[in-house]
DNA sequence: TCGCAGAACTATACCGGTTAAGCCTAGCGT
DNA sequence: ACGCTAGGCTTAACCGGTATAGTTCTGCGA
């Protein structure tokens, strides 16, 4: 009934708790046939060290922390987290680690989150997501000499190690894939601007269109549907609307298919759009749609593993992605004039 | 730099652990003066217990776990889960406690992790989701006496308190509702029938629309975006479609939608569609979802408690939520005639 | 035959807290 | 003046592991 402990052990095969804990850690200075006795008796009463007094000894929580300071309303939908938890947790559970994982309401509040775990030792390392221009957490994380990887572009993450994706890539792919279909004027829905990934796209973006001689513009938003919704209200009912339009994430591609259905905008034949991030939820609306596609759970896998070398003393290097690719899907098709709903219903009857 | 132990604070009041221990605690044994001097040193020097070495002593973790075994991809646009963890944390938080959270392959592989964490005394308890007929989890926790709390219907529970909404009168309102607007068949696209709500529901649900003089039928379907559209496919190209289909969550309402516009039958003119679970993804599709709202987050601080409760020796009682009310959208309306593409154009041009 | 190396364990300290038990000392009652 | 009590603190044990320093015994070489 009581949850066995290596004393137990040790009676039972009468010898010190000492010689039971080398021949559970394959240690020397036991015989074989003691090992094996000892063994077997902890696989009989189904021991399993207890976490505390192991974390107390070696010094380790053998648990990774992550914190997410977005709103819960807006996280349940953003198929991103779940991908990647599940990432980080195939790497961790194989090592008999666990993940523990909240939210905060901010910044600030994450970052007490962070000094709390740290000075409580129930954490080894932290992940972190959605870093910022000037993020404060990366001088805390830095000063309180925590372990932690960023999920991420490098830039601005101090000395540590990140796991990132060629966004430039993606976005010359995405921007030669709308000129090709004809498209001249395109736009993009990004993220916050102080997001660093955001900045970057936003350069990226404005070079490549260039290059290819269209016309770009980018508007911000905060990944919510609300923001993408207003946005794109924005872009399609300004004076010369976008042919196409590229958002930061799904839920804002969604949205923006939404808007653009209830304006009377078809889409694709009105307007084109692509969602950076694929999941379910690209695949399941109508039209599907075209959407980068990224490995984030191989991601999380990779981050999982660099947590642990940081851990264990080592400085891994920055880490990329594969590419992502372009999942073709129904949302795009050739350039179209954007037409509200009066036209549109007489070019059908046509 | 070293994160500071107890013994730092006792060397610098110049009195011994215990004494600080009692002055921490606000445990008796010590002067206010002295207890006062203690605080201070442990403020000023950002002092936190260390939580491996608590744990050790009061032999609990301070930490939940909750395991899904549902697959990630599925997972990620599923908003439940996020909400769900949300509301267990705002609670966890407040009380200093943690929430370990992973996903398993299967139902084997969860239990092997709830033998595992308790074994290790990683967890003081969990909760448990997705209940199913005959769920082995139930007796395996009895068995180990590992406090647990179940989210959703209290039958075959055992001995474990339940948070529960009653689903019965969901189903009911559903159902008035649609019969109010003038339908006659209705559908219902429901999880597993092994999952305890999904009998619970099949059985209301007939029940309902019985007594309400209308045809019913219920389909099974497993959550996932795939099987709610083969669902609604078979459903809507029936010699004798539905005219408005209650959906078991969001995700599978969404995709049941996408079938439908893609089979050129319009909602809510040729058929009606109902989302069980509200979240972001029905107001941001077009168009937008009538759902049954429940609040999810409230019900994981629900939960939170009752686990408390149950982690300090209690026996908490079974909890009934708040009864979910049905946000109308623009998903349904007065029963129309399903019509394929076809048909259905020569409906709009005359 | 003695000495010594090494194998196989034991004894013990320690990690960082909590807590029961014990020890002074001041203060109070009688 | 003496005993008793309570306050204020220390000592020391304990939680369940790990690690280091012995200790005992065996076997082997010189």
């Amino acid at each position: 009934m009581r949850r066995p402990t290596i004393a137990d052990i040790a009676q039972r095969a009468g010898v010190t708790k000492a010689a039971v804990s080398f021949a559970l850690n394959g240690q020397p200075g036991v015989s074989a046939a003691t090992r094996e006795r000892i063994l077997a008796i902890a696989r009989e009463i189904g021991f399993q060290p207890n976490s505390a007094a192991r974390a107390l000894t070696a010094g380790k929580a053998e648990a990774f922390g992550l914190v997410i300071d977005r709103p819960a309303r807006t996280l349940g939908i953003e198929p991103f987290f779940m991908q990647l938890i599940s990432g980080i947790q195939a790497e961790l559970t194989s090592h008999q680690m666990t993940l523990v994982f909240t939210m905060a309401e901010d910044q600030e509040a994450e970052i007490e989150m962070y000094r709390r775990w740290w000075a409580q030792r129930r954490v080894d390392g932290v992940f972190v997501v959605d870093l910022q221009v000037d993020d404060r957490r990366i001088a805390v994380l830095q000063e309180l000499h925590m372990p932690a990887v960023v999920f991420g572009t490098p830039r601005g993450t101090g000395s540590l190690p990140a796991v990132w994706q060629d966004d430039r890539a993606a976005v010359d792919s995405v921007v030669r894939y709308l000129s090709d279909l004809g498209h001249r004027r395109i736009a993009r829905v990004g993220g916050f601007p102080r997001y660093w990934h955001t900045a970057l796209r936003s350069e990226a973006f404005g070079q490549a269109a260039a290059e290819a001689g269209l016309d770009a513009m980018s508007v911000e938003a905060d990944y919510t549907a609300e923001h993408g919704a207003q946005a794109t209200r924005g872009l399609l009912g300004s004076a010369e609307p976008p042919t196409a339009i590229l958002y930061d994430n799904d839920v804002m591609a969604a949205a923006g298919l939404g808007v653009a259905q209830r304006m009377g905008i078809g889409v694709p034949s009105g307007v084109s759009i692509v969602s950076w991030d694929d999941s379910a939820l690209c695949e399941l609306i109508h039209p599907a749609l075209t959407a980068l596609r990224r490995d984030i759970a191989a991601a999380g896998s990779q981050g999982a593993r660099m947590l642990r070398e940081m851990a264990a003393g080592g400085q891994p290097a920055n880490f990329q992605e594969a590419p992502p690719v372009l999942q073709i899907r129904e949302s795009c098709g050739p350039a179209g004039v954007p037409q509200i709903a009066g036209s549109r219903r007489s070019r059908l009857s046509a």
